[in-house]
DNA sequence: CGCAATATTATGCGATTTCGTCATAACACT
DNA sequence: AGTGTTATGACGAAATCGCATAATATTGCG
């Protein structure tokens, strides 16, 4: 097996063509076509079918190239870590931090702004993911550190440094008629529009069984991904919604208020880093930034 | 940048001299040392420092040594995965196969018998159905390939590859006066109680046509749907049959006899599949089962 | 100390294999 | 006939790999 044979498994399920394939690549048709063939014979199985003329791609290779494009993806890793290394000591210092979606809009310009200060050769690339995704770029070291919730199944080379807390509470607009509540049930919930996140994950799957037990039927409005996008949702009137403490602090600046949830759950939240890999003094440096930006966007009520 | 060499990275790194990485890696100590100097030359920066003879690691081999871990790893996952997919292990993989209601019950139980030694793994849905429904289904792509008799008018999207031809033959029981004659013809069957299938269906109607023609009334004792049971009924001397020998062929270890009917007809059966779209290695494997049984079926006279 | 024995990596050489292109064949569709 | 597709034979360029051997360092021994 060969790297070049895995680019043109790929670029050959893109393009659809052995010669669109070669125009990309960038070497000639009979190259694609040889080189898929190799591929075929070194996993001793068939990638294409050859029907009347053309490559169908079977349902194995539409598999095996998502393997495939790891495996790639890995190898740009590597090389692009290669080219840090070799430019590292002379060219400007890099820092990859992994935030979850939410934070793009006034978290991360914040704490930006407050490191640059102080580090303004530092460049910075910032990559807004899940948490599953945050967990694996960590592990794969693409990132030198990434903020996530703490769900106890994090990968093995990850160590995690907690530093936030939240609890369950429920978003409501401004002048919602739960705002009279001192806290919200699931009772209260009967009926009321919900925005809901992140279908099957485990927090959101503890909260339907809690309407289950309850015997409440979610009217669900919405479903959404970011917690972001929920909370503008619900300052548009469109319903209310149930997230983490945490996360309703950075939208304070949003016509809407929240109140606790109850059956009452805690979340946990960490920065996550690969361990045996000392952060570089301006990856520390960012951390630390960041946490001031935690500090603030939880302190004051 | 190579597999190869990054193997050689890795394998370096761990035994510390070109000698035992080579001889772990079964190639000569020249082959590693040549390996090593390109991967230095791809990535244009050098791994490895050369002190007194010996090679000792620079941190930057040991950092993009992770990232060499981590392609491999990823490989080998392929490796593996492509394993799995060619003997059809590959997780819950499911096959879907559509048969005439005849073959329930020996020749689909012995089909699957020949394959399940081959893929174990491999899940099989069977959908017994007519010719017309099982058109159906592998037009909408229900299954992934389904067997019927060849009636010309089959979907756009659906191709037949013939794997069996058959000609109508008079089923009687085996100690029926009929067996005496080398054929049957339609004056035979005068005043002979029927057993026949399918009304309206173009092979029936064809029949029909050729009693009125020799001025024959068909004297119908039972209607019935599938080939299997018409020859059960047979066997216990409740009539005649005709249908096509191809089918006769599988209940041959019933106490019937069969003789060409004519005037003569074939039927030519095949397996149908959707167009542009590559069976699966499991599920070609199955239609290689089909055959091989159709083989048997119909070889030994 | 001198010197051979034994490590190590590097390299010239040559046979073999692979890589990639060109030209062209074979086929299907319009 | 014209256009689009994949496959393949021929061929030169390049890579692969083992063998033998060079260059160097370490070790052991008298």
């Amino acid at each position: 097996m060969n790297i070049r044979q895995l680019e043109v498994l790929r670029t050959l399920l893109a393009t659809g063509s052995t010669i669109a394939a070669a125009k990309t690549m960038g070497l000639s048709q009979s190259g694609v076509s040889r080189l898929l063939q190799q591929l075929e014979e070194d996993l001793s199985m068939s990638l294409f079918v050859r029907d009347k003329g053309r490559l169908l791609p079977t349902p194995e290779a539409q598999i095996l190239a998502l393997d495939a494009e790891n495996i790639l993806l890995a190898v740009d890793r590597m090389s692009s870590r290669a080219e840090d290394l070799r430019s590292g000591a002379a060219g400007p210092e890099i820092v990859r931090i992994g935030l979850p979606s939410s934070m793009w809009e006034h978290f991360a310009p914040a704490m930006l702004a407050d490191y640059i200060r102080d580090f303004p050769g530092v460049r910075i690339e910032t990559f807004f993911e899940t948490t599953t995704s945050i967990n694996k770029l960590v592990e794969q070291r693409v990132i030198d550190f990434g903020f996530l919730r703490m769900e106890g199944e994090s990968g093995p080379g990850v160590e995690i440094e907690r530093v936030a807390t939240g609890e369950s509470v429920c978003v409501v607009p401004k002048d919602h008629p739960l705002v009279e509540l001192e806290e919200i049930t699931v009772k209260n919930l009967r009926d009321v529009p919900l925005i809901l996140i992140g279908r099957q994950r485990p927090n959101r799957m503890a909260l339907d069984q809690s309407f289950r037990r309850a015997g409440v039927k979610q009217l669900v409005k919405i479903e959404t991904h970011t917690n972001s996008s929920a909370c503008s949702y619900v300052a548009h009137g469109l319903g209310v919604t149930i997230i983490s403490s945490f996360y309703a602090n950075l939208y304070r600046h949003l016509p809407v208020v929240y109140r606790p949830f109850v059956p009452r759950t805690t979340q946990e939240f960490g920065l996550a880093r690969a361990v045996g890999m000392p952060l570089s003094i301006a990856a520390h440096a960012l951390s630390d930034a960041f946490k001031r930006q935690v500090e603030i966007s939880q302190k004051d009520q």
